[in-house]
DNA sequence: TTGTAGGCGTTATCAT
DNA sequence: ATGATAACGCCTACAA
């Protein structure tokens, strides 16, 4: 047999049906005596509310889907994470699916409206998959988020990249550096070409000139194989190096390391993109994406939805922080140095 | 006004609930002509079956739970996925929980049972955390999955490590191995010190004696770090490294090829854990976790649930797959070398 | 083969 | 303040 109904509280509790939900849920006043008997039963019973009960008579789940791509990668589990802590706040649940890259979204989207989701946080490989998810979710509430997004269709969370980028270079500027080379950032693709016009505009503010080393890939060997040109060509006047990623600046710095370059004494190091959201400590200077508040905040777009017609999509746009390690100069050490 | 109910389909095709019903579903034979009005009523109205009355009325959700600790490494996001796509064959739907990990378990196991999960798979922090959350379980069936598991609670799906490093004992050993120092792993976490004793253990066979290297993290900065400390302090005897993971493995190798040690002729190079479940080649011998198995075993066991009493838990044990790269010398490469 | 009707567990409405 | 009752949408005995 089934766990117990709200009926068989109520029967022990010698109240109506309707009493007793309106004890349990608070919804409207009820005798003290009779609610405390309520409660007593419910407890004795061990109740548990149905939800999908709940969900059927209400025409509204408590749940929401998150869409993603296959072939997790530590950004869509960070993701993940956020998105799931955030609902529990708000006793919502989350129902997960993982679509082939190459599959089509909407298949899922249409498993997501049958199970009559509130809404869908949506992070597609490609502003295309998006838009033919967005097309087959209706008029159930989509947010997307990440870097593929179309802004006009429906409210969406991004990355404020070239706030970043400016934060960066800000820093670098005010540790002293005014020749930036940029490491493992690779012109022939469009994500990092708009980081480079980024990251060029930015040193223009802060008198910081850049130039852009040849691409040899953007992870540890990459960084290695720069390190390596870099130590055997000299350093050209270069004072700071700004790298993709965590693990080209880990690979450069072992070289640098190794070589008896000190940084950040000789150059000073530092990475546009911090690969392990759940790390404490940090060897460089990086830029760390602010996950938890992207989860944060797709789900309260969700929570409040916009009405369809009168109504513009909202766009929120959060900048990473600044993770500040010994791989820079901090301003505090410049002008510590300045005064002896 | 909401999406179509099964009463419009039958309106529109001019038939009962009953036979649009049969007619959707085919549970029954329903006349040829009805049977088409209903499909083209339905494709007209863009019906979706609502999955929460079916639950309801047929008390099964097809709808499982996943509940793990929060702070996600690549471990539990290779298992999300492992069980969502396992999952997505049997149409049924993921609800994913984050535990805090001091959390207690069952607030999350009540929330899962409130939603009426058709069963819980589980991935505990510590045995105790497990069985808090199967004794909140009631008669929901539970998996456990992963390394803190009690396996007499209920049916479980684990890594039979120990076999696991036994392979790549052996592996080493047969590449030449006799003495092999362990690297990234510290010997005060519980999981790490078993590690150990298993690779103790395997090394006795296989005449492979073992040293643990201080512990200097398990990412790629620790390999990193362990790396220079041994080029400096010299290996001392060591013909093999066994590094915790391939973060390890990546960061010790670019410093040994940093300073012109060479892998496998002067030392081998493995690692214990794959971290790139996804990855097509390798550069470091590696040991690759069945994720998708373990997945696929651990929904096989909900879908197939045992009966409470007249049976004994189950318990499904997978050894990880020996990835054999060029940091290791195969027993082909061996007897090479010794006919030269 | 088809239709009618009851019930899954909850909550809102309408009386009292 | 409380109780009876009607939905929510689907499925399936049971009847025809």
């Amino acid at each position: 047999m089934g766990a117990a109904t709200l009926a068989d509280v109520a029967a022990r509790a010698g109240v109506s049906v309707a009493t007793a939900s309106r004890a349990l849920s608070g919804s409207r006043p009820v005798a003290p005596d009779k609610r405390r008997r309520v409660l007593e039963a419910s407890r004795a019973l061990g109740y548990q509310p149905n939800a999908v009960a709940s969900a059927l008579r209400a025409s509204r789940t408590r749940t929401v889907g998150l869409l993603l791509p296959r072939y997790s990668t530590l950004f869509l589990s960070a993701l993940i994470e956020a998105v799931s802590t955030s609902l529990d706040d708000h006793d919502v649940a989350l129902v997960l699916r993982h679509a082939d890259p190459d599959e089509a979204f909407d298949t899922h989207v249409r498993a997501l409206r049958a199970r009559r989701v509130d809404g869908i946080v949506l992070s597609a490989p490609s502003i295309e998959a998006g838009r033919a998810a967005v097309a087959g979710a209706g008029d159930v509430p989509v947010v997307q988020v990440g870097r593929f997004v179309d802004p006009d269709a429906t409210d969406s969370v991004g990355l404020d990249e070239d706030r970043a980028t400016g934060l960066l270079s800000d820093h670098l500027a005010a540790g002293g550096a005014r020749h930036a080379l940029a490491v493992g950032l690779d012109p022939a693709t469009p994500a990092d070409r708009r980081r480079l016009a980024a990251l060029r505009t930015a040193g223009e503010q802060a008198r910081l000139s850049l130039r852009v080393a040849a691409f040899d890939g953007s992870d540890l060997n990459g960084g290695i194989r720069a390190g390596e040109r870099l130590v055997a060509q000299g350093f050209s006047g270069h004072d700071s190096i700004v790298a993709a990623n965590d693990e080209v600046a880990a690979g450069l710095m072992a070289v640098l390391r190794l070589n008896a370059v000190r940084v950040p004494g000789d150059v000073q190091v530092a990475s546009l993109l911090d690969l392990t959201p759940g790390a404490r400590t940090h060897a460089v200077t990086t830029l760390r994406h602010p996950w938890p508040a992207m989860g944060r905040e797709a789900v309260r777009l969700l929570q409040q939805p916009r009405r369809p017609e009168d109504d513009v999509a909202r766009r929120v746009q959060l900048a990473p922080a600044l993770v500040i390690a010994p791989s820079t100069r901090s301003p505090e050490t410049v002008s510590a140095q300045e005064k002896s």
